[in-house]
DNA sequence: CTGAAAGCGCTAACAG
DNA sequence: CTGTTAGCGCTTTCAG
């Protein structure tokens, strides 16, 4: 037989110990003396032991596992995210485990359900597009589970929450526009159940407000995250008869839907419209003209959500003062608002 | 108290039954009268029971989780493949955990540790660029663990293994520059360690002694997977005063590292130096001109990889005959390689 | 069809 | 400093 595994009474026996013993000075108990530590060491190396994680959390009630869940982990953003969050997780001795609610409510609900079955540390997510409410993220409060809600919030629930400073980036943004001369200014916005969405196009507002610009809500065109959003937005608009000077885009495949389909439509970027996006996606420096954006940080965005939730899980009383993080973003002007003397990157 | 989790023995007592029964409604075991499971069911629902999946887990030897390491996830093929994973995972109810070794064997081979601690019904791993041995997965065997290696193979390991056509891909790459009359081919290969760079260099080499062309080493430069290590050969080959009529590169990065430099030096693409790379990454057919490139399916892979591994965690006799599935490959034409009227994407 | 007994591998609490 | 006792929540085997 073969397939069995090494367990502390293995040791123990080898040793004459009692597993407890065993069990003690494998996890550096003051009580064990040096000698009988060293000796544990040294046999569990030599027989190959890995101890059984499964019984350990089983015991103790909660695993040294932090769940994951996002829309979709095919997507720079959110796979960078996770990226950052693996890498603090593993600094602090705990596994990731990951699942895609592919912008599906019902699926999130099933994650959900697994991880809890799962006695997940803590849980970190993005909610799905398809989110109102977030009565089945009150589980994690009545079982007392660090919860941390990154770039999509959930708004009813009371918990640490890490976003990118969307409000912020999204008026310097449609300020930078406005100082390089654009007055109407189109906004292609996201679904309105997204906090995000909501903080943007608030950006958006405000930028035009506080210069004593119009807010026309003909401008604002209302649609998804994706490229295709982007393109129909903008046929939508173009339809219309009047075109904006300039485009605001709530996210970067949004504004790269709409730089095709402004391409196609024969019209030159920036000189009839001026087109920014949001998020420093890697496709947006290779455009001609290359695009003008809003840098996130995911990979910063999931490191502090994990040092946040391990702060929790080492340290339960912290999950009574939720923490709300909100990482800074940065405008990135390339030529697709502003003629300089420099080309696409090539 | 709150955090106290509902467990079988609840429920058992609720309804005047022993635990061990509930246990069996709750699993559909064919002992149980309808009568009684719809009972269990629906206290268990109103109860909002969660199974503990872990003392399942620790109970039946064996969790229902697939570990997944891969280099690192911030990159669209290792997670577009995890996604595919994930995908499969999720329908046959399984949760998958994802490590990164971050090309490091040293971390490989705590991860791997840590896979087997959590006792994963199997492990599906793309080896880092720096493991040369294989002994680090001999405890999978020793287990009975099913273990399958995709894209980057470990080749003194007997197990499944689900990886692209590199070879062919390769070949058809090269046979179109020869094709399209480019005699000297230079070859921008990865790391010798890794099979995908092994088989695409094989491939290149094969085309051209096919079609009696010289193999020169001296075109082949040696290096890794990402850009810079594209401008870096290219740069070596410049410095040597015979430029090659077109470069094959291991991958879309190398290439897109190459295109930089090639442009800088003042060189046209592909009248001066056609171009082709490998495994369509989304960049390419943005950059002026378009690559021409290798797709691959990595979110097909990914599905072919979880899929085999679940076959083999449900039939355990499959182990002993491990599969190798090769995932055809496409070239896909674009104007690196051939000035047609099209101009780039836009 | 339902129940009792036993144990997966580990650790906390307490006794010696 | 080491050992004993007990149990985490679940499932398998076997008895009723």
């Amino acid at each position: 037989m073969n397939n069995q595994q090494i367990t502390v009474k293995d040791i123990a026996r080898i040793l004459n110990l009692h597993h407890t013993t065993v069990s003690k000075a494998l996890r550096n108990h003051p009580d064990i003396r040096q000698e009988t530590k060293e000796l544990v060491f040294t046999t569990a190396k030599e027989l190959d032991y890995h101890p059984n994680s499964l019984a350990k959390s089983l015991r103790n009630r909660r695993s040294q596992t932090i769940g994951v869940i996002v829309p979709t982990i095919k997507n720079d953003f959110f796979s960078t995210v996770i990226s950052g969050i693996e890498e603090v997780a593993y600094r602090e001795d705990h596994n990731i485990i990951v699942c895609q609610s592919h912008e599906t409510v019902e699926r999130e609900i099933l994650n959900v359900s697994s991880m809890v079955s799962n006695l997940v540390a803590g849980l970190l997510i993005s909610v799905s597009q398809t989110t109102r409410s977030g009565d089945h993220f009150r589980i994690f409060e009545k079982r007392k589970i660090p919860l941390v809600f990154f770039d999509r919030v959930c708004e009813d629930i009371t918990a640490s929450k890490v976003v990118a400073d969307d409000y912020q980036g999204a008026f310097e943004a449609v300020e930078h526009l406005i100082q390089s001369g654009r007055w109407t200014i189109a906004h292609f916005s996201g679904p309105e159940t997204i906090s995000v969405s909501r903080h943007r196009r608030k950006g958006y507002t405000d930028a035009l407000l506080r210069n004593n610009l119009p807010v026309d809500d003909g401008w604002i065109i209302q649609g998804g995250f994706l490229e295709e959003d982007g393109s129909r937005a903008f046929q939508q608009v173009a339809l219309r008869g009047k075109l904006p000077e300039a485009v605001f885009a709530v996210n970067d495949p949004v504004a790269i839907g709409a730089y095709h389909q402004i391409k196609r439509l024969g019209l030159r970027i920036p000189e009839d419209i001026a087109l920014v996006g949001f998020g420093d996606n890697i496709l947006s420096s290779y455009l001609n003209p290359p695009l003008t954006t809003v840098k996130q940080s995911p990979y910063e965005l999931g490191k502090i959500s994990a040092e946040i939730i391990l702060e929790q899980i080492k340290n339960p009383s912290e999950m009574t003062n939720p923490r709300e993080e909100i990482v800074k973003t940065h405008l990135i002007v390339r030529d697709s608002t502003q003629k300089t003397n420099k080309g696409a990157v090539e």
